[in-house]
Parts: C-alpha cells; structure tokens; sequence
DNA sequence: AGCTCTGGCTTGTTTGTACAAGTTCGCCTA
DNA sequence: TAGGCGAACTTGTACAAACAAGCCAGAGCT
C-alpha cells in the first residue's frame, strides 16, 4: 500500500469515526505533512483522494472542509452484486434462468467491440436479497469469455469473483447508464410486481484493464430496493445527465 | 487557465475528434511533456484530470488507452436544468405552480444543518424541454437564501444562473440519490402521464463552496426524457449503490 | 515453431523547492 | 462603529530528480 494510501485511509477512517464532523476543517496540509512525516506533495495526493470520493472539499487559500462521512464502496462492489450485497450486510442469491449462444446484433457489435454476426452469449439471471427477488439480469458476454461463463455453476453468487478465480478476468472500467422503465410482463413475473410498476434500470457495460468489452448488461431493479447515490463538485464531476433514447 | 488544464483540453479535443479512436493508446507521458515543454509532473495533472473523466485507463508499465470520446459536462450542467437544456441544444422552459415559506420538518433540518422549526420556502416548479412537460421540482431552500429565491421571475428559466447574478451565490458540492418511482397523482396530472407509471427520481442536497447546505430537492423525470451516465474505473469510483429506503 | 528471459520503456510514488493566488483575521483609521 | 488595509496562512501550480514496479517486444534458446 502506497503511503499517501496509508494518509488517505487514516484521515478516512478519523472522518468516518466522527473525529472531524460534518463541516468541521481539515488540518492544514503543511501540519498533515509534519504529522506523517511526509513531504507535502504526498499528503495533496492522499487529499486528493478523499475529495474524489466526495469525503472533503477544498478551495484556494482556506482550509479543506469536511462535505460527507459514508465511506464509498470499492469498484468490485458496483459491479458486483454479490459482492455489494455482502458489503451491506445481506445474504445474495442468484439462479440463471437461461443461457443460450447466438450471433451478435449490429447494436451489441459496436458496443462490444465485435465483428457483425459473431457469436455472443445471452444469460437471463434472478438475483435475491435475503431471499427476495430483487434484481432481473440480462447480460451478453463477448463469444471469447462465454466457454468460462458456461462453465460456472447456475446458482453461483458471485459471477464477477468466480470468473476471476477460474480464468484471472479482471473487470477495470465500466460505463453506466441509469433510467426508469416500466416492469414488462416477463419483468412482473420474475420480480413478483405488477406488470408497469416501475423499475430502476442499469445498463452497463464492462471491459478488462486492456479496455477490452466483456460484457453488455440490462439490470432492473425493483422499485425501493436499490438506490444509486453519487457526490460531485465543481471540480470532479462523473455523474452526467443525458437525453432519452 | 492552469498550464495542465490547457493540456488536457488540447489532448481531450484530440480524442472527442477522432485523433486518438476508442482503445488507441496515447503518447507517453516523457513524449507530451517534450510536446508541450512542461515537467512530466504537469503531464500527468493533465491526464490525470482525462482519467477522472472517464475518457482514458491506464495501468502501471503499459501506454494509456482511450476507453470513450464523448465529452463529459460541467458540474453546472448538473444541477441546472437549463443550463444542461441549453448545452444539449434543447430549449428549456419552467413555472413556478406555488411557492410558499413554513417551518422545516425534522428530516429537513437535519439534510439543510437548520435548527429544528427554522423556516424553510417550499417551491414547486414544472420543468419542459422544447415544450414538452418532463420533470417536476420540488424545492426546499434555507431560509436565509429564501428571500433572494421570492424576488426571482416565476417563469425563470435558470434559477442557478439567477441567484448568481443576483447574489453571487455558487453552488459548488451535490448529493445526489437516484431511483425509480411511481407517479403519484400530482406528478401524473402535471407531467401528462398515467398515476403510477414509472419516473426516475433524483434526491440532491447542494451546498455552498464553504459547504454550507442550500437546497434539498425531489425531482421526477418523466420515464424516457433522461438518462443518468457515469463511466468509473477500479482506481475512481464516484457511483455507489444502496439499499433502498 | 514455440518458449523463456532480459533489457528498455512506461507509469507509479516520493521528495524538495519555488512562486502564485485566494482567505482570514486583526489592526488601524476615519 | 464601520470600513479598509495588510500580514500571515493555506491551497494551487509548476519544475526537477530519483527510484520502484509493471509491461512488452525482440533476442536467444530448445
């Protein structure tokens, strides 16, 4: 571990603890730079840290401010449901409902990285929450991962560890896109709702380190179950709002 | 303009026209400093800064990679409805339907750092796009903001920009929370649609650049007029999921 | 042909220095 | 008392240097 991930993770832990509280200032990075030992240039990169994860904020010449004090899940607990679910305390369960190969269609071509026509494979998963259905799942993945996908057992949990653990894929970047649906009849029937009852969609799509698409997913959550929260500020800003299809 | 923000505009302007496609790699970081005559240091701010965009990867030993060339918007796209209309070509327009000053309720107070019966203005607006009704607004603003937020024109098209003029007020951090929810029956007579049919619901708190809290908001987007988009990557992580409510 | 290994390239981390730019607060003055 | 001024403090930007760690292709071997 880095050291201005040592800083970071101090300084985290002493803001989530409630040592600085809401509001309240950050000393000052010269002090911070005594405290650790550390040149000033490695206590800004552990800073820097803590304000991509929207923990404090800063402007030129005053103090950094504390804005928040919820620690942010790691990355594998985004795209992992399994993995998320097991941060926040709930039992996750999962069945794959179908899993069937066909050639790709020019949409899942260009998002994929793929020629037209090549073979992809098309998996239609249930996810639970403590038993509850929560989570409909319907994932293309790339004809060069679907052998490692086939092989994994149908009521696996967690997809993202099993495929790492049986064949080193790592997933590094990943895009999202977040919207509203009505529950479709199949949808309803999965999910235990009434067909037109809203839905939280996640479309995504995932590629390893070598920025290589593996995967293409349409995930709906049933309403109140799943809530996606997000920090921004003048200076870092991920989140975006786009225009309907 | 910072010396690195110059770089990463240029290299960004670069990759959104073409110069670097999707998965090429990008010169080294020894090769843009001697190109732009800069300090390796400076470089990597630059790309830094293209990395927390979501535009490029990158891991330790290999080149930098183009993972997308779509150009990411400005915080104030964000949190102003008409200021992203108006990037996105769109033309926004909006109401003020009521408007009135009441003593915070104990969530309000908590979300807004009030004392606890502290007055509060409670404004409903509908938001169109081209027209079209697409997203009702309920506001809640602090009390001491409230006065500059009555003397604005009802039929203000961007509040933001107005309370900037007017008193210089900059809203710098968000919070934002995002899910699915059914239409109640206000929002489906003001939206045109039918009671309980799906809109995405996006919760934010926006505070001052001293992280003093502003506005807490509930807005719902007719489902279909907006998608939410984030690109994160194993090294940053903006977007976080939740247990709902 | 296929494999290993190595050397050079590239990014990651850390330190040190210097100056620019913005904030804060106390002091002084009108 | 109210306002202006300035000094001290704090963050932002830029440069330079050095080493660590990981990647990759080509040389050489089997």
């Amino acid at each position: 571990m880095a050291r201005y991930e040592q800083i970071a993770s101090d300084l985290r832990d002493a803001i989530v603890r409630g040592g600085y509280p809401i509001g309240a200032q950050l000393p000052s990075e010269a002090e911070l730079a005594l405290r650790y030992s550390a040149a000033r240039g490695t206590v800004r990169q552990a800073v820097a840290l803590l304000a991509a994860e929207g923990l404090v904020g800063s402007r030129q010449g005053a103090r950094r401010i504390v804005l928040g004090s919820e620690r942010s899940q790691s990355f594998a607990e985004l795209h992992s449901f399994a993995q998320w679910a097991r941060s926040m305390g709930y039992r996750a369960s999962g069945t794959v409902l179908s899993s069937q190969r066909r050639p790709c269609s020019p949409s899942e071509a260009v998002r994929l990285s793929l020629e037209p026509g090549e073979e992809v494979l098309d998996v239609l998963r249930l996810r639970r929450l403590d038993g509850e259905p929560v989570l409909v799942e319907r994932t293309v993945y790339a004809g060069w991962i679907a052998p490692a996908v086939e092989r994994l057992d149908p009521g696996c949990e967690s997809v993202t560890q099993e495929l790492y653990e049986s064949v080193g894929l790592v997933f590094a970047y990943g895009e999202h896109l977040i919207d509203a649906v009505a529950a479709g009849s199949e949808d309803a029937r999965l999910l235990g709702v009434r067909r037109g009852s809203p839905l939280l969609r996640q479309r995504r799509v995932t590629t390893t380190q070598e920025g290589r698409p593996v995967e293409s997913s349409d995930d709906r959550y049933r309403a109140g179950s799943v809530t996606f929260s997000i920090r921004n500020s003048t200076a870092a800003n991920p989140l975006v709002r786009r225009a309907g299809d």
